[in-house]
RNA sequence: GGCCCGGUAGUUCAGUUGGUUAGAAUGCCAGCCUGUCACGCUGGAGGUCGUCGGUUCGAGCCCGAUCCGGGUCGCCA
């Protein structure tokens, strides 16, 4: 006991260039086989799986400690590799073995609760609860490693074009808008209250006036919101500014970062630029301000065609100031059941759609969920504004106007993916640009900064930033691959005036923006370089590149739903001492 | 906060109309086994059917409440 065997080799590698060698490995059994006087063992560590055998001429001492072998022992063995007998090509190494001739136990294990294998298919609590051992499966390794051959590739990539990697204060002050702030008390400071980021925002904007020209950072950020497959309360943001920029600056960079990652971690090559789309076409288009570009079912307005139509549902809806639009599936009059189509109806419905309308085109003639409503000559007119010919599938939803937004949008990505048309494979980039300056809040009943407050508004509609603020856009963008939102970000507001102005539109007053933001407009009063940036989230990425469905599986120890880290089980209470130097009182609910 | 799905052996699941002692696979333990690789064969242990209450002669199953997990809408500048 107590000796740890100095390893030549990781399990993996191992082939038949390595003929005769010896060889000393450490790792975990995965499986022993014991064939009786003949012990097969599987040994495990982060590269892969190799097989280990103790043959009849194994010390009889040895003999005994492999009969004992058990899975996810932690062992070393120092051995020879061998040519097998029987290969097993289902392994990488199934052309080799290593003949034992000394065999280290370091340390023995109970029976794990989940099995160590990438194909398994436990609970994921408990995975989350023993993560430990579920970061063990190969599959979680490369996961990690492929998470790290993505930020190696921003290092270097940002490095290499004069970018400085700076670290930005994880205790700041609490930001009144956007999301939720974790907060943080102070003891030094009783009764008040750091923030963890939400993003460096601030601060990097603030380097910029300091002069760091070009910084990125790869960041942790933290918003207290409510959970999902693909949104953890902490997670990672590649973050970076640059000053004296444009937008087409900022693009241009990226688009070079991009084509970079994509060359060193997947191997493939992206064609740049990538296509630009401003945002109200993106919506008019798609339904979407992120959408998938990678398969066609537009959406068709179809407010005017319809608008004497007998059909209430459609009148009232635009009576209302809403619309009516559709998408046109090619081919598609055979593929939907009824059945499917009432699937569909309910999936939208979580949308605020009140209902779906189908038009069947087919060479006998139009079907319709509202064939009573509309002549013939009426669904021709819809037909032609679809260019629909028999064979088509049109589906239709009215009302307000994001709703039918939303729902389509839903729609005809579900339904693509439904008919098999999305190729993960397929990486089809966009910008959508030219984004709203604002965003109206019907609850707050005032607007709020789509972006953030320090977005630059466009030039040409600074003028209408008080007086119809619905219609000013931003210098915002954001990058889109295959309806994915991986990054985003804005030129930002450089000059003093009209950030007062910014907050002023929307209601701060002046005293309010000083106590909020007042740090950041005195800088601004010593000599501001134009600037913008961009910010991505590396999870998203690294989900999306790796091929993974849920965020968990690229992060090596995430919150489950209730944000509770389930090996540690943080949250937890705070002492009664720990509370009393910070002087709060914790209110219990019954 | 709303909606949907789920909770039965260590694990993944099945469980009929409400009816005897709740099953399977896998894992685990013991014995046998010299070329296995999902090793094989024989035997064994292993259960508060999430929890509480109700209906019933009788509840894993029906009803109510509640807890937990996942997905999603709201939310996420």
């Amino acid at each position: 006991m107590g000796k740890v065997l100095k390893r030549t080799d990781m399990c993996g590698t191992l082939g038949m260039n390595d003929l005769n060698r010896e060889v000393t490995l450490n790792g975990w059994i995965q499986k022993s086989r014991n064939l009786g006087g003949l012990i097969f063992c599987d040994l495990r560590d982060k590269t892969g799986i190799v097989q280990i055998v103790f043959p009849d001429t194994t010390s009889k001492e040895i003999l005994e400690k492999a009969e004992s072998l058990r899975s996810e022992y932690v062992v070393g063995i120092v051995g020879t590799v061998m040519e097998r007998q029987s290969k097993n090509s289902d392994l990488k190494t199934g052309d080799v073995e290593v003949v034992v001739k000394e065999l280290e136990i370091y340390s023995k294990a109970e029976t794990p609760p989940i099995y160590i294998k990438d194909d398994d298919n436990v609970d994921d609590n408990l995975r989350l609860k023993y993560r430990y051992l579920d970061l063990r499966k190969n599959k979680m390794q490369n996961n990690l490693t492929f998470r790290n051959r993505i930020t190696k590739a921003a290092r270097d990539y940002f490095y290499e074009n004069g970018f400085t990697e700076v670290e930005t204060p994880m205790l700041i002050k609490p930001t009144p808008e956007g999301a939720r702030d974790y907060l943080v008390p102070s003891r030094v400071n009783r009764g008040k209250f750091y923030a963890l980021p939400q993003s460096p925002q601030m601060y990097k904007q603030l380097l910029m006036v300091g002069g760091t020209d070009r910084y990125f950072q790869i960041v942790k950020c933290f918003r207290d919101e409510d959970l999902r497959a693909d949104r953890q309360p902490e997670f990672t943001q590649i973050d970076l500014e640059m000053s004296f920029v444009d937008m087409d600056d900022v693009m241009r960079m990226q688009e070079g970062f991009i084509k970079r990652l994509f060359n060193d971690v997947m191997g493939e090559d992206v064609t740049t630029p990538f296509l630009r789309m401003p945002y109200d076409e993106a919506m008019e288009r798609y339904g979407s301000d992120k959408p998938d570009i990678r398969f066609g079912f537009e959406l068709k307005k179809l407010n005017d065609t319809v608008k004497n139509c007998n059909f209430k549902v459609f009148t009232d809806a635009l009576e209302a100031g809403g619309d009516v639009r559709g998408i046109k599936i090619d081919g598609g009059a055979d593929k939907f059941s009824r059945k499917e189509i009432d699937k569909l109806q309910d999936a939208i419905k979580v949308y605020g759609a009140k209902g779906l309308v189908w038009i069947k085109l087919e060479e006998s003639g139009v079907s319709s969920s509202v064939n009573k409503f509309f002549s013939d000559e009426e669904f021709k007119k819809i037909a032609e504004v679809f260019d629909a010919e028999a064979g088509d599938m049109i589906f239709i939803v009215s009302g307000k106007s994001s709703v039918v937004f939303d729902s389509l949008g839903f729609l005809r990505r579900e339904i693509a993916d439904r008919l098999g048309l999305l190729n993960d494979k397929d990486y089809k980039f966009l910008w959508v640009y030219d984004f709203p300056l604002y965003e109206y809040d019907e609850d707050e009943g005032r607007y709020f900064a789509k972006h953030h407050p320090f977005t630059s508004p466009k030039e040409e509609d600074i003028p209408y930033m008080e007086s119809d603020p619905g219609r000013v856009k931003a210098k915002a963008y954001d990058i889109v691959l295959n309806g994915v939102e991986l990054g985003g970000g804005s030129i930002r507001i450089h000059d003093q005036d009209l950030q007062k102005l910014m907050f002023k539109c929307l209601g701060l007053t002046d005293e309010e923006a000083d106590e909020k933001f007042g740090f950041l407009i005195e800088a601004f009063k010593y000599g501001t370089p134009p600037h913008g940036g961009l910010a991505y989230g590396l999870d998203r990425l690294v989900m999306l590149l790796s091929g993974e469905h849920s965020i968990r599986e690229i992060i090596a120890f995430p919150k489950n739903q209730a944000a509770m880290c389930m090996v540690s089980e943080a949250p937890s209470i705070a002492s009664d001492e720990q509370l009393d130097e910070l002087g709060i009182v914790v209110k219990v609910e019954e």
